[in-house]
DNA sequence: CAGTGGATAGAAAGCGCTTGCTGCGAGTGT
DNA sequence: ACACTCGCAGCAAGCGCTTTCTATCCACTG
C-alpha cells in the first residue's frame, strides 16, 4: 500500500541501500544513478518512514521546545526564534530539515516530565527547556536525572532563561532576573519612591524568587525598610495582576508604586489602579518585566526590563543544533535592560 | 549500553512479548506477572524506544499542530486548547499520552508543506492547521494534496479556523470572519461613520480576504461608497497597523474611524492616532477583530469581535483525538461575537 | 476421568531503513 | 601487461518493538 524504499529501489533498478545513500547524501554516489533514483521518488512519490529511519540510524531529527504557557508571548517569542534556528535551516539536505515541536507544559511539572520522557522515548536529537523551573526539591532532582539521561544518550539540552541545572550536561543561558529586578526598583527608588508593593509569580518558581530577590536587595541597598504585606503572591498573568493589585491597596492605600513581576501582571495592576480612580504615574507609578511587544502600546507606556528573548532563543538554538560553541563552562548569563517609560514618575507627596 | 525490552524481559523471567504487552495494556496479563514487569522495567529505568515502537506498530502518538506564528497569542490561544485536549490525558495508557507539537510555519508556505511532510514521515496520528491560508493556488493544491495522502494514511486532519479543503478528507472548524467584520463595520456605520479606513492583513490570505469582504459588505449594504485608498494592505502585527494609519491619515485626514485587520494591528493604529493629537473615539473610532486578551487593557478598551478561541481549539483536538464527533459534513462555522467597547463612538461633525 | 475451553505466556516473523563489509570493473604506476 | 587502487553498488545483518499464531496449564464439566 504505501510506498517503500524497496519500492523505489526497484523502480530505480538499484537497491534499497542505495536508495537510502542517496536520500541521506553521505556516501559517494554516481551522479547519475542519483538522478535516476530521485525521479523514482519522484514518480513513486515515496515519503522515507521516520520511526524506521530513526530506528536504523538510532537517531531522529526530533527537536523538543519545552514551554510553560504558550499563550504567553514571553514563550512565544523564544520559541519562535529558537525554531526559526532549527527548522529553518531550508531545503539543503545535509545535517538540515528538523523537526523542530513546541511542548506546552502548562507550568505543570508532571507533564514536563511527561513530555521530557516522551522526547526520550523518540530519541530527540536536541531539547531546548525555555523559562523558569519550578523549585519542588523531588521534582527538580527527577527532571535533573532526566535531563542527565538524555544528554548522556547524546541529546543536546539546553535550557533558555533557566538556571543551569548542575550536572546534567546541559548548557544554560540563564536569565539575570535579578539584576533586572534589581536595577528596575532602583530606578523606582530613584525617583523618590519608598513604599512599593510587589506583585510576584507562583511562589515556588525560580523566576519569581530572583526576580523578587532582586527587588528586595535594590530596597536593601537603599536602606528601605519592607513590610512583607506588600508583596503578593499569583500568577504571571493579568488578571493575577489586578486582584493583587485590588489587593494591595487594600493593605495599603498609601503606596506609590506597584512593581509587577512581568508586564501582563504589569498591565492588570494598571487595569486595576485606572478603576479605583488612581493615575498613572501621578498617583501610583507602575513597571513591569519582560518588555513584551504589547507593553509599549499601554498607556501610559511601561517602565519595565528588556530581555532580549529573540536573541537568546536564536542562540539557545543555534547550540542545540551544534551550530554554535557552548559558552565557557556552559553557562552564560543574558542581561536585561531598563526601559524607563511614561508608567513611573516622581510619586505623589 | 541503552536498556531494551529484552533486558526488562529477562530480569522479569518472561519473554518479550509479554513486557510489551504489559506496557500496551490491551492484552490479558497476570497480574502478577505485570506486577513483576513494572518492577523489572522500573528498576532498569527502562524507556520504550518510540521509534521502534512506531514502526512495528504502524503508528506513533504524534499529533501536529501547525501555526502561523506561535509568538501571536492568537495561534498561542488555540495551540494551548488543542494541546490541553490532546496532551492532557493524563496518566492513563489507554489512548492517552500523546505528544502534541506545534510547528511554527511562519506564515510561509514552504515551511508549512515542510512540517506536514515531516508529521507525514512520522506517521502522526493528527494534525490540527490553524489560521488562514495562504491563497496561492500552487501551493493551496499541493497541501490539499497533501492532505488528502494524510487522511487516507489514517492521520486524522483537522481545520481549525481555517476554510475547508474540499476532497482531502479533513474536518474544519471554520470561523465566520466575513460575518463578524460585517457585523463590526455595521456597528461603525450605526454611529454615524462613513468614511472608514481599513487596515488588511497580508493580502494572499483567506482570512484577510474573508474579513475585508465582510467589511465590504456591510458598507454596500449602507449604500456606502467606499475609496479604495481607504484600504492598506500589511501583516498582522501592531507595526502594520501603525503604518498603515500613518499612511492612512495621510490619504484621507478626514477618516472618523479604523477598522484593523486584528487587535495587535488595532493597537498599532491607537498608537499612530495618538502620536498624531487624535483623540479616541472623539476623534477617530478604532476597532480590532479576535479579541486577544490585551485588548480589554487598552486604553480605550478596544472595541472589537471576539472569537472563541480557546473552545474552538478545544473541539479540535477533540476531533483530533476522535473523542468528539466531527460535525455534519465535516464542516462547522464558529461565529465571532461584537464586543463594543470604549474605542469606538459617535464620529466628530 | 477424559474432554473442553478460558486464560496466559512464548516463539518468531516481520515493520522499513541504515551501514559495515564485500565485490567488481575501470583507471594508474612501473 | 600486471598488480593495485579507487569509486561505486549490493548484500545482509540488524535496530527494538508488536502481534499473530501456537503451546501450556488449569479449572471445570459431563
Amino acid at each position: 500500500m504505501t510506498v517503500t524504499l524497496a519500492d523505489v529501489a526497484a523502480r530505480a533498478q538499484v537497491s534499497p541501500a542505495t536508495v537510502s545513500r542517496v536520500l541521506n547524501g553521505n556516501y559517494p554516489v554516481a551522479a547519475s544513478t542519483r538522478e535516476r533514483v530521485l525521479r523514482a521518488v519522484d514518480e513513486l512519490d515515496y515519503v522515507l518512514n521516520g520511526p524506521a529511519s530513526s530506528l536504523a540510524a538510532a537517531t531522529s531529527d526530533l527537536v523538543g521546545i519545552l514551554v510553560n504557557d504558550i499563550a504567553d508571548p514571553f514563550f512565544g517569542i523564544m520559541a519562535s526564534a529558537i525554531q526559526a534556528e532549527i527548522g529553518g535551516t531550508g531545503g539543503g539536505r545535509a545535517g538540515g530539515e528538523r523537526l523542530a515541536v513546541v511542548c506546552n507544559t502548562g507550568g505543570s511539572p508532571e507533564r514536563e516530565l511527561t513530555y521530557l520522557t516522551l522526547l526520550q522515548r523518540q530519541r530527540a536529537a536536541a531539547v531546548v527547556l525555555t523559562g523558569g523551573a519550578v523549585e519542588d526539591a523531588p521534582h527538580a532532582a527527577a527532571v535533573a536525572a532526566k535531563l542527565r539521561k538524555l544528554t548522556e544518550a547524546g541529546t543536546r539540552v539546553v535550557l533558555c532563561g533557566r538556571p543551569q541545572a548542575a550536572g546534567t550536561g546541559a548548557v544554560a543561558l540563564t536569565f539575570d532576573n535579578r539584576g533586572g529586578a534589581r536595577r528596575l526598583t532602583e530606578h523606582l527608588l530613584g525617583l523618590g519612591h519608598r513604599r512599593l508593593g510587589y506583585i510576584a509569580g507562583p511562589e515556588e518558581r525560580t523566576t519569581t524568587r530572583h526576580r523578587l530577590e532582586g527587588h528586595r536587595e535594590a530596597l536593601a541597598a537603599a536602606g528601605v525598610e519592607e513590610d512583607p504585606r506588600w508583596t503578593v503572591y499569583g500568577h504571571y498573568d493579568r488578571r493575577s495582576g489586578y486582584e493583587a493589585t485590588l489587593e494591595l491597596l487594600r493593605r495599603e492605600p498609601g503606596l506609590t508604586g506597584i512593581v509587577a513581576a512581568n508586564d501582563s501582571v504589569a498591565l492588570g495592576a494598571c487595569a486595576a489602579l485606572r478603576e479605583s480612580g488612581l493615575r498613572i504615574p501621578e498617583d501610583v507609578s507602575v513597571a513591569g518585566f519582560d518588555d513584551l511587544p504589547f507593553s509599549i502600546d499601554a498607556v501610559p507606556s511601561l517602565t519595565t526590563v528588556r530581555l532580549p528573548l529573540a536573541d537568546a532563543g536564536a542562540r539557545a538554538g543555534r547550540i542545540a543544533m551544534g551550530r554554535e560553541e557552548p559558552p565557557p563552562g556552559d553557562i552564560a548569563t543574558v542581561r536585561g535592560e531598563l526601559m524607563v517609560r511614561g508608567s513611573s514618575g516622581t510619586p505623589r507627596a
